[in-house]
DNA sequence: CTGTTAGCGCATTCAA
DNA sequence: TTGAATGCGCTAACAG
């Protein structure tokens, strides 16, 4: 490996030329440029990242702490993983990746302290995460994909869970249904304080308290045998739903089989209509999913964006950003069925 | 943050006292080293990652180079990008992500001569890949995952899909298939060399051809759509197939459906079972699919496990690994259909 | 426009 | 058992 000063020495020029020639801090003659940038041609030389590094403070490289990139079978994870490290490649950065869960903040704060990251970015946040704590004391810049509970003066990327529940809701509603139930993730990620599985409950239950409607809603472990389960707990407890909105892919199967073998049609007896999924998810159902998907790459892509703003300018605040899923049409939603048990309920 | 300067003052020693106290690699009085100690963690001070890089020409980085993170809606590639991210952590290093195809080798060189990574790692290798010419001609170990071409003096894991075929075939026929078809990966995977594709189609025509069984294979478009389509076209082919092997997650949901359509019951008519497939894929199947699944987490345990030790003593050789699909009971594979048809075909 | 040089933070050789 | 000094390869003053 040839180092800076076999290059000034084959070129007849200084190091701090050749240094110079390469960053263009400082103006260089044409010819002299051009006699450095020849031998470095010549003589296959690659700047030494390490001792850059070490001279610039400044590692050009990003730290992604991920505890799940195959939680269920979203490609959503390895989505944003992938989105994330291109986008920093782009921008001459790497992407080193750190699986870290949130009780291991004091992990993040042993790496933190080596330097080898300018920023980090967090997926898969809690509402009350200690590794967001431990970044914020040792001022490195970072942003989450997700929010902690308190999210001014956090730095993060989030999808818009409320703006894309409204969006279903008006949808369905659009469509004439009013008794909507919804499949949420696991009880232990909603107690666990998991962004989305919170997020969403929330906003479910608000969305259709508004308008009037009961807000019908189940946790359900991540399996398409638990969401049958669940199906049929829901249909117990509203046998005349119209809609099932599922925020869990593999609880989906589950309610797709569940309904199949009660004789109800897809969607002209209920539909079903699935969020924050992974793209792609809605082809492997019969009849195909309708869902909204999680804006994965596109976040991935932001939050590689909001850093390095944050770090090219430390002073200037960045604005948080609130991506909502895309819809994307399928065949498991229709108009609600009308049937007499569907006018108003009597006092 | 202190360096290690800071740390000898406040202890009252040298610096390359505390730099041996932390290495352990020259005698230290038990007395200065516990002062030495008490000072750091008294400073909270962690060697910088990079200047420990430069001195030792060592990065303590792997390089993973993989294309697709998020192939279909497999758990593989994530699974095993997650994997071998926490077995390298687990012995001190750290993982970075190279996202680049077989096409942008030179970027992969321009990297390597950067010095980040103290080896790579090469997932979805091709049968012929430039980027492996690449490592070779750089002097850098790596290990790859899958196996170009010839495997003979290069470094690979990879999952064993002779074993893994003929433990397939073998199991089908011991419950009496003798028509056996395979829906395999796209013709573009065949044509462009990606492995799997290219030894199952071998491995299935030569193992069926040494039972005296007739070899029904096609490729097919990772999609449920094609599937369905594919799968039509096998039943004209033969219309008295009993079984059904598939190494195409998305495909096989079609193949289902389209059994299904037809009328022919899984598996009282017709058995599927899914190979190379990610854990728990089958769980979505309607009835649970039969797999042979992919060992990626091992996999990925592993490839770091052989780059590790080729780094430490870059002399000694370390073998290949092979390593076959696992087992994993289903519903969707029982004993063939008997009937008229099934008798040897007339000449 | 170009050269000289002092660090960046650590490992390690040479002395003691 | 310990200290002093050199260098890893590069950037960025400082000096012309």
């Amino acid at each position: 490996m040839p180092t800076i000063s076999d290059v000034a020495r084959h070129a007849g020029v200084s190091v701090s030329t050749v240094s110079y020639a390469l960053s263009g801090s400082r103006p260089i003659s044409a010819e002299t440029r051009e006699r450095v940038l020849a031998s470095m041609k010549l003589l296959g030389y690659h700047p030494n990242a390490m001792a850059r590094s070490l001279a610039t403070r400044r590692s050009r490289v990003i730290a992604m702490i991920y505890p799940e990139v195959d939680r269920g079978l979203g490609g959503t994870g390895g989505e944003f993983v992938r989105a994330s490290a291109e986008r920093a490649r782009e921008l001459g950065y790497q992407l080193v990746l750190w699986p870290f869960r949130a009780e291991e903040a004091r992990q993040v704060r042993n790496l933190v302290r080596q330097g080898t990251a300018d920023g980090v970015l967090v997926m898969e946040v809690l509402l009350d995460d200690e590794r967001i704590d431990v970044l914020e004391e040792a001022g490195i810049p970072y942003t989450m994909i997700g929010r902690t509970r308190d999210v001014t003066s956090r730095h993060s990327v989030d999808i818009d869970f409320e703006a894309t529940v409204e969006a279903t809701i008006e949808h369905l509603v659009g469509l004439g249904h009013r008794r909507i139930a919804f499949v949420n993730h696991s009880r232990e990620s909603l107690e666990a304080g998991y962004g989305p599985t919170v997020r969403v409950a929330a906003a479910f239950d608000r969305v259709m308290s508004e308008r009037g409607l009961r807000p019908l809603a189940r946790t359900c472990s991540d399996s398409p045998l638990d969401g049958r389960a669940v199906m049929g707990d829901l249909l117990a407890a509203d046998p005349h739903l119209t809609a099932v909105v599922t925020m869990n892919e593999l609880a989906t199967f589950g309610v797709f089989a569940e309904l199949q073998r009660r004789g109800l049609a897809i969607p002209a007896d209920v539909s079903v209509m699935g969020i924050v999924s992974s793209p792609g998810v809605g082809t492997l159902s019969n009849p195909q999913l309708t869902t909204m998907h999680s804006p994965g790459a596109e976040l991935g892509r932001l939050a590689v964006d909001r850093l390095l703003t944050q770090l090219d300018d430390s002073s200037r605040p960045v604005p948080n950003l609130l991506i909502p899923c895309v819809f994307e049409p399928g065949l498991s939603v229709g108009p609600a069925r009308t049937e007499p048990d569907d006018a108003p309920q009597r006092p």
